[in-house]
Formats: C-alpha cells, sequence, structure tokens
DNA sequence: GTCTATAGCTCGATAGAC
DNA sequence: GTCTATCGAGCTATAGAC
C-alpha cells in the first residue's frame, strides 16, 4: 500500500501543480507524465477515468493543502479579526517571495469547467465550502453569531479569492494588502 | 470601412463569449470560426498575430462592455454607497434569469494566461483598471478622499469579483447577495 | 503495474489559388 | 478579402505485450 502509491501519488501532485498554473485545458496529460516521471502506461491504471478524474483528485489535494493553511493562520491569533487579517498579510507577503510562481488556487480550473464538467465543478465547490468553514467556526469561536457568522465566512471567501486574483494578474500584492487592512471594517 | 469590419467584428463577438465561457485553451479557433460563420480565410488577414491577438481584443471589448455596465449602475444613484450595493445586486439578480450562461469576465482568460502570455495578461489587467476606476471616481464624487477613494476602489473590484467568481462555481448568487449586504459596512 | 505503439481527433498556422 | 487544402504537432484514450 505504501510503494504502490509512489506513482499515482507523484501523478497527483504534478497535476495539482500544473492546473493551477495553467488551467485545465491548457495542461496536457503527457505534460503531466514527463514532470512527474511517472510512466505513461500508469495513468489510465491509477485513474479510469482519465484527465477528468486526475483533475478532481488534483483539485481535492489542492483544497485539503489550502485549507490547511487556512486552519494554521486562524490558530495564530484568538481573535478572530486579527487572524484573518494576518492570514491575509500573509499571503500578501508571500506573494512575489515565492520564485516558483504558483497560479490561484481551485480559481483557475473553476472557471474553466464550471460551465461543462459537473464533477471537477463540485469539487471545486467543496473546497471553496471547506475553506468558508474555517472561517466561519473562527469566527464563531470569537463570539459571532451562528447566522452572522456564515454570512462572513463567505463573504470573506469572497474578498480572498477575488484580491488574490487580481492581484496574481496585476502582478502586484496591493489587492491583498488592501484587502487585509480593510477587514476590521467588515468584520465590525 | 462598415462593411469591410464585419467579419472582424463577428469574429472578435465569437470569440469574446467563448473565452469568457470555456476559457483561452479551451476554445478552438475552428470553434470560433464555425459560431462566426466568419470565413476560415480571413482570420489571420484581419488578425495576423493569431489566436493571441484575438484574445487581447476580445478582452478589450469585453472590458469595454462591463466597464459600461458598471458606468451605468454607478449613475443610478447620486451615493455611492447605494449606487455599488445596488449594481452588486443587480448582477446576483440577473445571475439565475439570464439563461445564457455567461462564464465570469475576464477573470478566466486571466488566471490561464497571466503567467504565459504577456500581452493577454496586460489586456486583462487594463480591464481590472478601468473598472476601479468608475468605483474609484464615485467615491469621489460622494466625498471620499482622493487616496481613500483610490483604495476603495480597488477593494470593491475584488470583492466583486471574488464574489462573482463563488457564486459562478458555486452554482448561487449567495455569494454576490451577501457581498452586496456588507457593502456599506465596508465603505463607512 | 508498467511499457510501447498507435488510433483518431483537434489544434494553430501557412501556402497559394482566386 | 476569401477559400481550400494541408502541415506538423499535440491531444485523450486504448490495445496488447510483458
Amino acid at each position: 500500500m505504501s510503494t504502490k502509491e509512489s506513482s499515482r501519488d507523484k501523478l497527483i501532485k504534478t497535476a495539482s501543480r500544473l492546473f493551477q498554473l495553467q488551467g485545465y485545458h491548457g495542461t496536457g496529460l503527457n505534460h503531466i507524465l514527463k514532470e512527474s516521471g511517472a510512466p505513461k502506461g500508469s495513468l489510465y491504471y491509477h485513474f479510469p477515468n482519465g484527465k477528468e478524474q486526475l483533475a478532481v483528485e488534483s483539485v481535492q489535494l489542492t483544497a485539503e493543502f489550502v485549507r490547511n493553511q487556512i486552519q494554521r493562520g486562524m490558530d495564530k491569533k484568538t481573535d478572530a479579526i486579527e487572524a484573518i487579517q494576518e492570514f491575509i498579510k500573509g499571503m500578501a507577503e508571500q506573494f512575489h517571495t515565492d520564485d516558483s510562481q504558483q497560479g490561484v488556487p481551485i480559481a483557475t480550473v473553476a472557471l474553466e469547467t464550471a460551465l461543462t464538467n459537473e464533477p471537477i465543478r463540485e469539487a471545486c465547490q467543496n473546497g471553496y465550502e471547506s475553506f468558508q468553514q474555517v472561517f466561519t467556526e473562527k469566527l464563531l469561536q470569537s463570539g459571532y453569531e451562528e447566522r452572522r457568522a456564515r454570512e462572513l465566512g463567505i463573504v470573506i471567501n469572497s474578498i480572498i479569492e477575488g484580491a488574490f486574483m487580481l492581484s496574481f494578474t496585476m502582478g502586484s500584492n496591493e489587492p491583498l494588502l488592501l484587502a487585509a487592512k480593510n477587514i476590521p471594517a467588515l468584520l465590525k
């Protein structure tokens, strides 16, 4: 069970990175195979449903990774406002220091496929809901009322995704920095 | 000048729609040619730089259209907060009544190409800056200080883009509605 | 579990007649 | 300005040996 997952894992990890960088349609299976070093014959053995299955599991892996990052961010401060603000600031700082460019998680694939591929769209939706859940729980712990906490979880998700996308497109972390700056007003 | 632009215009309009729906890599030139009804031979006559040029001009056309929509929204109310709030509500209402699904403008192409195609990325950036400019001007007219108005223009852009993308992915207009609801807190 | 080979298709782009 | 024909490459997916 441990060694036999090796090729499979390499494929998923490489696919996650490339899908995030170049999108679903912009990334070919041959490219993924070549970069992962996995043998071509094993792709359809591990992923009988081909590219679609690979994308669904890649999105799930990416979502899990991001969710953990958010969770760690929330654990750093007891106050929800501070925690969220610091988390976004961290994203902004990491934005250009990270020399390995990495695209916007989930969103790139989501926008391409939401109208044409239901399993992939669903995986993206589940990912986003898991992010929102972490924010909402943090707000609940800080005393926000349940309905309000759920709503704000969605709004925070929106502003982070939008600011990330803008920062990515503009090549500047300013949108992320301004999002962080204006979080307190939003959560008042 | 009027009839000779016909094929060109059809190509750009069709390309704008398809790129928005399926992304840059997910949309083939043959598909665009077929849907537009334009003759294949004329594509490289009107767009010597091929697909890239078609994408750049498509993004510009989409950006101009969206910018005008925003501008019309801002003109509907004198108060900036009300105007922006109503504009987002309008997006939310239009979200599912519009039977012709249409994707998220600019963002889909931007995320796919920002790291790999500079001319297209630049066109997307210019589009986003033109949106922000409209919000900023509205805030200036409502008495916000210049620096603050510019910052809030970016933040509003972020939250709208993020909420739109989430609504699109989730298949629900809730993120847009919640964005609208929380705009006043942000602009206080 | 892995490998090669290849089918069958679509892609973007070009050439050259008209 | 338009059209056909076609190139070379890449794509997803499958077949079948090992």
